[in-house]
RNA sequence: AGCGGGGUAGGGCAGUCAGGAGUGCCCGUCGGGCUCAUAACCCGAAGGUCGGUAGUUCAAAUCUACCCCCCGCUACCA
């Protein structure tokens, strides 16, 4: 029988709009395993791919007017070259609406749950959301409404669909999970999935075919459709050949690894394996569950045009830089944190300044000063205590902490630079040439050494760097200080240090100084105030809810601060084009005022870049300003108006802005 | 509100599960060295009541209980 293969996989991504951050991190992840295991001398199949069914998809392709298989082929593409700027080395990518392959396997999967007695037709009442399209609980509605939709009225549908039994199967998985015959990591995951266990219920397993066209027919009831569970998590296997290719299953499963977001941890890590278990399939071995990461600095969404897109910071950072990044930026257990500022330090200061630094150093020197030439090496102090470093980068790739496993690799760099610092070559090689030769000789190993260690993270700089030893291919076990005696290749510059990117920083209002013209009671309420403003070219009418702050009298001739890019509302049958900002603290609230600044002036932050696009009532609440010195205060910056500063007179330090 | 993450030096983090002198990393600041290298590298210093209170203990950043504060998600969520 043939090698059994190291088999990895990346959760399917849903192609229902562009790739974003969250794709990259997670097939760069799943690269980086894929690429280690390779060094380790393992024949490794990286599968991923797209999850192409469901209404959303079914959805957006009407939307945009086109068929949905045009819609998928052109979204897939997307994904397909962000792979590939991302020099993602995948041998396999499945598609869900593949007919030959995947519709072969989902239905032989279907059938083996039916033989097996799993499979139950139920009718099934619940509380339908038409907003969501999908069924919520009780305990989701507020006030007998879905809070996402709370003007739609949630219906009461009965269907009938199939469920599958997971609860047969839950104690069984709880054993295995526990014994870590399929290993659940990190151990926060772990024990979050081993709790949900305890409690899991039968899940429903398809559609009717009316409220869910766009699927796989379930075989032999044309009146259903596959639901997600058995079209989507059995890419896995049907990708390796389950009721296609016999011979492939054998060889790739059960898979190594799966590579999955946080967010899908109960489908894998419960009915999953619970469907493996019925159908009599083998469960994989291990899997891997990321985090998010977060986008500071600019996690205002979509409405306000601030979306990170990978493909752009690719273009911007470089692609080793990038994966560089991201994979040093996610803790094991929690989220990680992208944001500019710190990719260009850490590219800086960090990979270029510690590790690239000293892999053209060394080279360049060996280049200028030794004619290239290296000698037999001495047994020595830095080689002692690099070596054991080997064994703790493997130790935490394995337990898929890359956050440390980099740290551990800096620190194999900034040991070489100590090393060549102390040696002080450039003055030995005067003196003693054999002598530098052989301090040389130690340090081309140790650059040697790197290059195989950083070779997940970064395969395009550890094949360069190869190149330039002389060297091609290493492995793992290739990790030794056995180069002697020999010639390298012309040292290059790899990666550059970043200077004068510009980072976009977009602050989400549009806000403009508007003199306060006319000031009413609003008939109909008893908080709010409305107010005829001028703001120099326009005038605008916006309705405010600080009656009980101020008089109307008091507030004419007033000069404020207003948000103009708020989507108009109406409050109380008035319509109100625009929110004036005030410092708000319990009850009080004091609005935020100038003296100078004309009716019209732009305000805000010289460093930020002042968004035009309308936003909504919610993205404003996420804009988190404070008051600090009667100053109004973002991202330690003051809120100014031209270059006079907007004044807040007598609000409390800390009051929100809003 | 529910769920999740967090509060450790001026900023950003690791350390916490298996308690043992505040140990460490990156940036910033200050001082020194070096000049091979991408103004990179090396050495050193200043800077902390490890969110609070109470407890367990010979010993607590770490364990227990309670409390306070921040952030994220419910949405393009892998």
């Amino acid at each position: 029988m043939a090698k059994k293969k190291f088999y990895i996989t990346t959760a399917i991504a849903y192609p229902n709009g562009r790739p974003h951050m969250g794709h990259a991190l997670e097939i760069i992840q799943a690269d980086a395993l894929a690429r280690l295991y390779k060094l380790f001398g393992e024949d490794v199949v990286f599968q991923t791919g797209t999850d192409e069914h469901g209404m959303k998809n079914w959805q957006t392709a009407e939307k945009e007017g086109l068929s949905v298989q045009d819609f998928l082929d052109k979204n897939v593409k997307v994904f397909v070259d962000l792979y590939k700027i991302l020099n993602i080395n995948y041998d396999n990518f499945i598609r869900t609406t593949d007919k030959n392959v995947h519709y072969k396997g989902a239905n032989a999967l279907w059938k083996k749950l039916v033989e097996s007695g799993d499979l139950y037709k139920k009718k099934y009442k619940g509380l339908y959301c038409v907003g969501c399209e999908s069924f919520k609980t009780e305990k989701e509605l507020v006030d007998g409404k879905c809070p996402n939709h709370p003007t739609r009225e949630i219906q009461v549908v009965e269907e009938e669909n199939y469920f599958f039994k997971l609860s047969k199967y839950s104690k069984k998985i709880i054993e295995v999970i526990k014994k870590d015959e399929y290993k659940v990591v990190p151990e926060t995951r772990k024990n979050e999935i081993l709790s949900f266990l305890k409690g899991a219920k039968d899940i429903s397993f398809s559609r009717p075919k009316s409220s869910l066209s766009w699927g796989i027919p379930v075989p032999d009831d044309e009146d259903h459709v596959m639901y997600v569970w058995c079209d989507a998590l059995s890419n896995y296997i049907t990708g390796a050949g389950y009721g296609n290719n016999e011979k492939r299953l054998k060889e790739l499963w059960p898979a190594d690894i799966h590579v999955i977001g946080k967010d899908i941890l109960r489908f894998h890590a419960a009915f999953w394996p619970a469907m493996l278990m019925s159908a009599g399939v083998g469960l994989p071995k291990e899997l891997f569950v990321h985090g998010f990461l977060q986008l500071s600095g600019m996690k205002m969404g979509k409405s306000t045009g601030n979306v990170v897109d990978p493909f752009a910071q690719v273009e911007k950072y470089g692609i080793d830089p990038f994966r560089f990044y991201i994979l040093g930026a996610m803790p094991i257990d929690s989220d990680g944190d992208y944001n500019e500022e710190a990719v260009i330090e850490r590219i800086n200061n960090e990979l270029v300044a510690n590790l690239a630094n000293f892999c053209y150093r060394v080279l360049s020197f060996t280049n200028k000063n030794l004619d290239s030439r290296i000698s037999t090496i001495d047994e020595n102090k830095v080689i002692d205590e690099i070596k054991p470093k080997f064994d703790s980068v493997k130790e935490q790739f394995e337990k898929r902490d890359f956050k440390q496993a980099i740290a551990e690799i800096m620190e194999v760099s900034a040991l070489g630079n100590r090393y060549f610092q102390e040696k002080e070559p450039w003055k030995l090689f005067k003196e003693d040439e054999e002598k530098a030769r052989e301090v040389l000789g130690t340090c081309v190993n140790i650059v040697k050494c790197l290059s195989i260690l950083v070779n997940p993270i970064m395969p395009e700089f550890s094949s360069e760097i190869q190149k330039q030893i002389g060297v091609k291919d290493l492995k793992w076990k290739d990790l030794d200080f056995s180069l002697s005696d020999c010639k390298i290749g012309k040292a290059k510059i790899l990666i550059k240090k970043l200077e004068n990117i510009e980072i976009e920083k977009v602050f989400p209002l549009n806000l403009k100084v508007a003199q306060i013209v006319k000031a009413e009671e609003h008939p109909e309420a008893d908080k709010l105030v409305v107010l005829q403003l001028d703001l120099g070219e326009e005038k605008r009418q916006i309705v405010a809810g600080i009656k009980k702050n101020y008089s109307v009298d008091e507030l004419v001739g007033k000069k404020i601060v207003v948000v103009t890019n708020l989507k108009p509302a109406k409050l109380r049958g008035i319509e109100s084009n625009g929110m004036l900002l005030a410092a708000v603290h319990k009850d009080d609230a004091i609005v935020l005022e100038v003296k100078d600044a004309k009716p019209g002036t732009q305000v805000g932050f010289p460093e930020y870049e002042n968004n035009t696009a309308q936003i909504k009532i919610d993205d404003f609440a996420k804009v988190k300003m404070k008051v600090e010195n009667e100053r109004a205060v973002y991202d330690h910056l003051v809120l100014k108006a031209g270059d006079e500063e907007v004044i807040a007179k007598g609000a409390k330090d800390g009051s929100k802005v809003s």
